[in-house]
DNA sequence: GATATTGTTCGTATTTTTACGAACTTATTG
DNA sequence: CAATAAGTTCGTAAAAATACGAACAATATC
C-alpha cells in the first residue's frame, strides 16, 4: 500500500539537509576554506584544521552527499571544490527559511 | 597552563550552533509555524506535527538553548516565540556565510 | 476535592555522529 | 622494484540525537 511517508514539504527536508551539513564547525571551516580559494586539496585543508585526516574525509563526505563541494581525485590527490548550483540552492532556502 | 582549547573561532561555533538547530525537519517546521503566526502553544504544534509531545518538548528545549525561539510559561499552556534578536543574528551569520 | 487539560520530565531503546589509528590504494619518485 | 606521498576505507569506541510512553506537575473546572 506504499503509505508515502511525506510527513515533511521537500522544502522543509532540504532546509534542514543543508543546515545539518552546516551544523558542526569543522564543516564551516571547510567550507569557508573553499569558498575562499575556490577549490583546495585534503592536504591543505588537513594542515588547517585540529582533526585527524581520516575524520576530515568523513567530513567532507558529509559535505559531498549533502551536495555541497564536489571532488575530483587524481590519484593519490583529490581536489574539492564547493558545488555552486547547490551551494547557491541552500543559500536561496536558507534566506527564504529566514524571510 | 589552560591550553585554552579555541580550535575555532566564535564565528564559526555559532554558525555551527545555529545551523544545528535547524538540521532537522522537525524543527524546520516548527520554526516555520512560530513565525507565520508570532506565536503558538504547543499544543497547536502538537496538533501539526508527527511526533509525540514528549518529543515536540524535546525540539523545542533544542530551539530554546540555541537561543531561536523564547517560551512564557504560564501552567498549563506554555506559549512560544520566535526570539527575534538572536533570528535575526542566525540570519546576517548565515547570510554572511553564503555571502 | 476529584477530574480534566496542557505540558514537562524521566527512563529507555535505537540510531547517528564524531573521532581515531591501522591498513589499504594509487600513482610518483628514488 | 622499493619507498614515499596523499587520501580513503575499515574497525571501533564514545557521545549525542531522536523517539516513545509512562509518570508527574500545575492550573482550571465539575
Amino acid at each position: 500500500m506504499a503509505v508515502t511517508k511525506e510527513k515533511f514539504t521537500v522544502n522543509q527536508e532540504l532546509i534542514a539537509q543543508f543546515a545539518n551539513a552546516l551544523g558542526n564547525p569543522v564543516r564551516v571551516s571547510i567550507l569557508q576554506l573553499l569558498s575562499k580559494q575556490s577549490c583546495c586539496y585534503h592536504g591543505d585543508m588537513a594542515g588547517e584544521l585540529p582533526i585527524a585526516k581520516s575524520t576530515l574525509s568523513q567530513h567532507l563526505k558529509v559535505l559531498l552527499e549533502a551536495g555541497l563541494i564536489q571532488g575530483e581525485i587524481t590519484p593519490p590527490k583529490t581536489k574539492y571544490c564547493i558545488n555552486r548550483a547547490n551551494w547557491n540552492l541552500a543559500k536561496g532556502l536558507l534566506i527564504g527559511f529566514f524571510h
